[in-house]
DNA sequence: AGCACGCCGACT
DNA sequence: GTCGGCGTGCTC
């Protein structure tokens, strides 16, 4: 008999170890390498992590993979390091972890997809007889003739733009314009990148990056909006892909930056793919293993593309550093960022963190020269961001949420032909509905909320939960006629409409773009349409280079001033100067006009008085005295349960606990927690501060441990949050 | 988590 | 008499 085989698996369930197997016989199973396998009394998927010659348990317990999935390990030795990393880092089940970081489809035990087919490549000569051809066809034989290099039909389209269909290049072929010649397994060369036009700053930073190659480097390119982070990117990626290593370049949210895809696809065309969750599973798990083969050399995508395997990863870059959205909020709260930075000193590489607003955490290590600081102070057309104005809503009265010096100067610039920009950070028609007579507001049945009105459906909506009611026109207890309080961004559409009768108008919210593609749409849209008014929440200050933007209105900021969440006043400043980002182009200078009713605020002044970094000093001393983040290091442990009792009594032994294996660590709590009821379940929550992450780590360890050995009652959730973003 | 076992209430 | 509620125990 041969000799058997153990390995060490870990599987999709909440269990934080992993299961012992024996091999099927004469079969052997690799670190990285998918298997089926029946666990208790079902048949799962699961990843290999560890062999060993001899099991740890009795052989007769141990039961026998299904099968080996794989031909080889998908997943490569760092890749897996930073898994491990992640599963003790955020505390979370290394199955889940595992599991987490592959496509959808190989989750469920798909095969991984054929390599792709041998594709044609595309070449033009010089032409005879080409004068009297069509634009199409002209623009196909001038990008051929351009590039001078065989393309595929891909990277034709992602030069040209035209879609173009296998069939009209056979055409083109069958005239003698063009060449078909098969794939050979060349690395498409990288163009040459823009010679001129580059600012000295901008060449600097590209220099610094270039010189990082192969060595643990993070970068902080701190520019202004428009001051060419673009261009360093890409020239960053070319030297990367120059130097045959794959470039992976994180963004908050794809359909956010179909520019940015847009540019870097034409820049490397034919090199290029996206990867993020709007896929279809079936696109998704091509493109993953595409780069997984080392076909694509450039992978654009969200968060999760941290996890992406790419063999020849040679450098990485995070676009718009300071965006929440790289943070998970729910399961396995990771940090895509911080990954990518671990990721980048685990494979060596360097690692680019681009924005105009860094994160405190970023800047602070900036400071301390942790990362190397890259500025960009300059726009490359010369041109400055504009400077920020208050109305004082005190002095000013509020119709409908707009003041007359806004709705005047808004004229003035929709006159010149140029676009407003009106932000408000509530979704709906209006924040609530209530009665004036008695009191009496529309609250969520199962949430501490309250309804927010949407008219256009005719419903009252819980933005938490998603619970939804008719409108009621009427109040239950005093039968009294019901009014709409507070301004959503329907209802300032409606009182737009109503002042600028005519203008072109549009709003930009998750209501108005729900289905897939009308985002993409609706950026379209506001860029092509000329003058005219856009409404819409922060999804407007993302959203890439408008180049008609003349004016920016903030209707209230004042939520962001006196939120008690530890990074709402942060979070404020960069709202306000990304949407500031977007007004004014070169000698067309912008305007930024925030309604407050405290001018006065210490954040007011700060908006008004200068530049980012000065803004934020007041914020850092203040994070520094209440040793929060990034002078200390925080986790939220927050317990749900369907009683309040309940979550009250279990959170106060979670507490003990903590308190009991905490050595330097301050416990807070438990609190009820912002939002206390949501979902019919009430919310406590308990915060851990300590000067020193490894405290910090090991008393959640500790407690987490303890906890498991003595488990509270199942309707019971505990969830940590490891560098908790918000508080809420 | 997911699934099975197990022990108590209202149904043909 | 049994169908089914969800408490708790386990998964190599």
């Amino acid at each position: 008999m041969s000799r058997e085989i153990f390995v060490q698996v870990a599987v999709d369930r909440p269990l934080d170890r992993l299961f012992e197997y024996r091999c099927p016989e004469g079969k052997e199973a690799f670190e990285g390498q998918r298997v089926r396998l029946t666990f208790g009394r079902s048949t799962l998927i699961g990843v290999v992590l560890g062999s060993g010659k001899v099991p740890e348990l009795d052989p007769a317990r141990i039961r026998t993979l299904e099968a080996i999935l794989d031909p080889e390990p998908i997943l490569t030795p760092p890749q897996l390091e930073l898994l491990r990393f992640v599963s003790r880092y955020y505390q979370h089940p290394i199955g889940e972890v595992v599991l987490n970081a592959l496509p959808p489809a190989l989750r469920k035990g798909n095969p991984l997809p054929e390599p792709r087919r041998p594709e044609i490549l595309w070449q033009t000569d010089q032409p005879e007889g080409t004068a009297r051809i069509g634009a199409r066809q002209r623009a196909v034989l001038d990008a051929l003739a351009l590039v001078a290099v065989p393309l595929t039909l891909q990277a034709l389209n992602d030069l040209t733009g035209l879609g173009l269909r296998g069939a009209e290049l056979e055409r083109l072929q069958s005239r003698g314009w063009i060449r078909a010649i098969p794939w050979t397994p060349v690395v498409p060369p990288t163009p040459a990148g823009p010679a001129v036009g580059l600012t000295p700053e901008q060449q600097a930073a590209i220099t610094q990056i270039r010189g990082g190659s192969g060595q643990r480097a993070v970068f902080l390119l701190d520019g202004v909006t428009g001051s060419g982070k673009t261009e360093v990117y890409l020239e960053a990626a070319a030297h990367a892909l120059g130097q045959n290593r794959q470039v992976l370049i994180l963004v908050p949210e794809i359909a956010l930056t179909p520019q940015l895809v847009q540019r870097v696809s034409r820049r490397f065309p034919g090199q290029v793919a996206a990867l993020h969750s709007g896929l279809a599973e079936g696109e998704r798990l091509r493109v993953w293993e595409q780069a997984r083969r080392g076909h694509h050399r450039l992978l654009l995508g969200t968060r999760s593309a941290v996890f992406a395997p790419l063999p020849q990863l040679g450098l990485i870059i995070v676009d718009e550093e300071h965006d929440p959205a790289y943070k998970q909020q729910d399961g396995l709260r990771y940090h895509a960022r911080d990954l990518a930075i671990l990721r980048g000193h685990i494979e060596s590489l360097p690692v680019v963190l681009g924005s105009a607003t860094p994160t405190l955490e970023t800047l602070v290590r900036a400071r301390d020269g942790r990362y190397q600081h890259l500025h960009l102070s300059k726009r490359p057309d010369g041109s400055l961001p504009p400077p920020v104005a208050c109305i004082d809503t005190r002095v000013h009265h509020t119709d409908e949420g707009l003041t007359i010096p806004l709705l005047d100067a808004m004229r003035r610039t929709l006159e010149q032909g140029r676009q407003c920009f009106v932000l408000l950070n509530r979704r709906g028609f209006a924040r609530a509905l209530a009665c004036d007579h008695c009191g009496w507001v529309a609250d969520c049945p199962h949430c501490d909320a309250r309804l927010t009105v949407h008219a256009a459906a005719h419903r009252a909506v819980c933005h938490l939960c998603g619970h939804s009611q008719p409108l009621a026109g009427h109040c239950p207890e005093c039968a009294q006629e019901l009014t709409h309080q507070g301004i959503g961004t329907q209802r300032l559409e409606r009182a737009l409409a109503r002042h600028f009768p005519g203008t072109p108008l549009l709003r930009l919210d998750r209501d108005s773009v729900r289905r897939r593609g009308e985002l993409e749409r609706c950026l379209e849209t506001i860029r092509s349409m000329g003058s005219g008014i856009v409404v819409g929440t922060q999804m407007l200050a993302k959203g890439h280079d408008y180049p008609r933007v003349g004016l920016v209105g903030i209707i209230d900021v004042d939520q962001g001033l006196f939120s008690v969440d530890l990074r709402a006043a942060e979070q404020t400043l960069q709202l306000v100067l990304q949407a500031a980002g977007r007004a004014g182009r070169a000698g067309e200078p912008g305007e930024v006009w925030v309604q407050t009713g405290h001018p006065e605020h210490p954040l007011m002044r700060a908006l008004r008085a200068g530049d980012y970094p000065t803004m934020i000093e007041p914020l850092l001393h203040e994070r520094e005295a209440a040793g929060m983040p990034p002078f200390g290091f925080m986790a939220l442990v927050r317990v749900d349960a369907p009683t309040p009792e309940a979550s009250l009594h279990h959170a106060e032994n979670l507490a003990l606990d903590l308190r009991r294996h905490a050595r330097d660590v301050s416990v807070l709590g438990p609190a009820p927690a912002p939002r206390h009821r949501v979902n019919q379940r009430y919310r406590e929550q308990i915060l851990l501060l300590s000067p020193l992450r490894a405290n910090l780590h090991k008393a959640l360890h500790d407690a987490r441990m303890h906890w498991e050995a003595h488990p509270p009652p199942r309707n019971l959730r505990v969830a940590i949050d490891v560098d908790p973003i918000t508080l809420g």
